[in-house]
DNA sequence: CAAACGATTTGACGTCTGTCAAATTCTTGG
DNA sequence: CCAAGAATTTGACAGACGTCAAATCGTTTG
């Protein structure tokens, strides 16, 4: 017998390592079952894109591993990172819940597995157990409230400010603590969505970037950031700020 | 016998002037009735809160008339305007259904007539009825939408290109059309808030509604905005334009 | 009716940002 | 390893914005 490339995880989603991190958590049993025999896996290389804004929705994506942008473009060419997608994290339901076309472009920032449940499995899986369409509501709401959280902000805080926080929301993900308490941080993002994450053009954020390494707060090199102090970072937030 | 004040709209949901406008519109029979039993109307001045952010949720409210502020504030005073509730719209269900503090505050920006509905009602038609969750899940994704196309929008826009179309926004609810087809809005807002849901200060705006003014596209007086062409304020908002 | 208060407008000024352009660095395919 | 192309940084400059302050205007309260 040929040896079996490992499908485990591919095929199975009641054994998937992210389930328990995904909105599908909610199901059990048979409706674990049907979700595997909807389900395909596939594997993307680093920026390829998943869907474009405007096509017309073709199911439900779940990210597997890797690292998915999620973006709203324009004809004149304006792009802006709405959000990132990580391991979990489901793409695509809110233009399948609404019956329109998708709202947003999603694409690969990192080589990046994906699974594809097909739009019948979607919605037998709905019907047979409502508590995924309250699980997929709690989603929302949490997209809803980050996304006025950016508003507010942007509208309170400085460019540099924005950066800041973004950078310590990175640092989260991405981050890897050292031993003497600095941390390095390895950005899954180039300065142009960066940029466009904090509302603003490159050429602006590489000066808070150069302003931020003048003042010993990070030292950047290309997508590497080394933060001697997260605490000086977070200080930049509060309220009582001098310049 | 002595005359009953009007009460039909108040107590029976099931001949709600709104309902058919309202996420309540899934429901049907026993489930109104329901419904009905557990509602509450409340007549509000202009400028009441009717809850704080942080709060803890005490239910669901739905908008009978009258018009709504949802804003978030920080310590600092910053008051940002994140959008308005019409007759229809439902408040309050994120944080019930998150099990959360209202992440937003909601005020009365006119005088108005809202139903509150108990939280265990509304618990109660969720079991019921599950087309009643993947409704808000509808609102939820709406909203969702509105938000990043406001993100979108700061970062792509001018601050006068934004304010025009808050303009051609608030033309559409409180404007009211001229047989010479100019058109004549009523602004439920002040320059403040005005200033916030844009991204900027009311100074700001004010020099900006004074350009406006002397390009002859619309005239200001006080909450009175009289715009002559709406195509010439559409036009703004078009790629190709001209300083 | 008048005073008091808040909202709005206007002015002055310094800083920040966007734009255009060029230099530099980094990546990637050959 | 080199070269072409993309990404990033830096410079220069004009315009826009935020802040502080003062002047108007409008509304509310006594």
């Amino acid at each position: 017998m040929a040896k079996i490339k490992c499908q485990v995880d591919q095929c199975a989603c009641s054994v998937c390592h992210v389930l328990q991190r995904s909105d599908w958590r909610v199901l059990a049993g048979d409706d674990l079952a049907i979700l595997s025999s909807g389900v395909a896996m596939r594997h993307y290389r680093a920026g390829e894109t998943i869907y474009w804004m405007g096509d017309a929705n073709r199911g439900i994506h779940c990210v597997s591993s890797g690292l998915v942008g999620v973006r709203k473009i324009d004809a004149e060419g304006n792009s802006v990172l709405l959000r990132l997608g990580y391991p979990g994290d489901t793409l695509g339901y809110r233009s399948f819940l609404m019956g329109s076309e998708h709202k947003t472009s999603a694409e690969t920032l990192e080589p990046t597995a994906l699974c594809h449940v097909r739009p019948e499995t979607v919605a037998q899986l709905l019907e047979r157990n409502p508590s995924l369409g309250l699980q997929f509501l709690r989603r929302a709401s949490d997209e809803l409230e980050q996304a006025h959280h950016a508003i507010f902000q942007s509208v309170t805080l400085s460019n540099r400010q924005r950066f800041v926080h973004l950078l310590l929301v990175l640092a989260r993900r991405h981050g890897r603590p050292r031993p003497d308490g600095s941390r390095t941080i390895r950005l899954p993002l180039s300065r142009g969505d960066l940029a466009s994450m904090i509302g603003t053009r490159h050429e602006t954020l590489s000066r808070i970037i150069g302003r931020l390494e003048a003042d010993g707060v990070a030292n950047f090199s290309g997508r590497l950031v080394h933060v001697p102090k997260l605490d000086a970072l977070a200080e930049e937030l509060e309220p009582g700020m001098a310049a």
